[in-house]
DNA sequence: GTAGATGTAAAATGATCGTTTTACACTTGG
DNA sequence: CCAAGTGTAAAACGATCATTTTACATCTAC
């Protein structure tokens, strides 16, 4: 019944499926069932509003990947790809098509993309003892993040090989 | 002076920066210097220029790629990357602009894509001497697309991690 | 020398863009 | 009871969308 929740779960929905430049406002307060006025009472602009949803999709992401150890961070992602589909990270999309020059989008972007970063980094550190080893987690980021774009064309697949490649190069830091 | 090959040049660079669906018609014929008649001449329509300038791409992209061996192509990559700068893979930006409904388009994208897992899978046979490891060729595919993406946020540092991990797998499955 | 191809500029097509506004109905708290 | 808040529907805003058309200039080849 909340209006603005569910106006930011149809606008996630339809931006994924149809993506961002090419969802029109009256299909989104069509899809929400509110008028024009409402939804821009509640969501200020369309950047605004595409800002909000990659916030909130964010906090739902984050819940999933509350883990300990890297296979746990794959395992994670698998389930994310086969609950919510593979049309690639929406952040990345959003940056893409809004060409990194809309300041509220591109700043939530990056925020995202750090935090990620920053929470590879930990469970790296978790499981190998080691306090700092840069080289490694850019590899498992890039792995990450490698494996929800080849998810677009080679499904699951891709998050399992991503994670065997990953759980091999975390052993090999243990020794 | 060769009109067409000007026009998807311009419009390559013009979608790169600012995405595909934001780009306009006229954008592309005022950047191109010609009539909106002579581009649909050409061009016939705006998702054929779209087809047409990922099929240029792909060809510039693969001469690219001539090599034979993970680490050179990684470092294929990071020359890429250094002179074509690091806007994400042109070609599943176009596939998630379009929700992959325009049959032109993700035809093209999702043939480049099968030749880029042909042209891995044939380098790591080439170096492994095994002739078929799917699961390896997999991890390769995710560390390519994955260097790719991240490269957008991390530069250049994300393709050079890309590479140590994939000859690091790779070197592992020729004992 | 004229027919055909190839280009231009510019206007018109009807649809759709994001956003604001006008006018009206319903609830809720003082 | 009425003022404030929150919602609706619908029209209007000027801009821009992809595409087609009209009218005209320039080259080239037979």
């Amino acid at each position: 019944m909340n209006i603005k929740a569910t106006l930011i779960a149809v606008s996630e929905s339809l931006f994924d499926r149809h993506g961002f430049t090419a969802t029109g406002m009256d299909k989104l307060t069509r899809g929400a069932g509110i008028s024009s006025r409402t939804l821009y009472k509640h969501a200020g602009s369309k950047s605004a509003l595409i800002a909000s949803v990659l916030s909130e999709r964010e906090k739902r992401f984050l819940r999933r990947l509350e883990v300990t150890s890297t296979a746990a961070l794959f395992k994670a992602l698998e389930d994310w790809v086969r609950v919510e589909g593979c049309r690639n990270c929406l952040f990345l999309r959003a940056y893409g098509e809004t060409g990194g020059d809309t300041p509220e989008v591109a700043e939530v972007v990056l925020a995202h993309k750090a935090r990620m970063i920053e929470k590879i980094a930990d469970i790296v550190a978790l499981e190998t003892g080691r306090a700092d080893d840069p080289q490694l987690v850019e590899q498992i980021v890039v792995l990450f993040e490698g494996a929800t774009a080849a998810a677009v064309y080679r499904g699951e697949r891709a998050v399992v090989a991503a994670g065997k490649a990953a759980t091999t190069l975390v052993q090999r830091a243990c020794v």
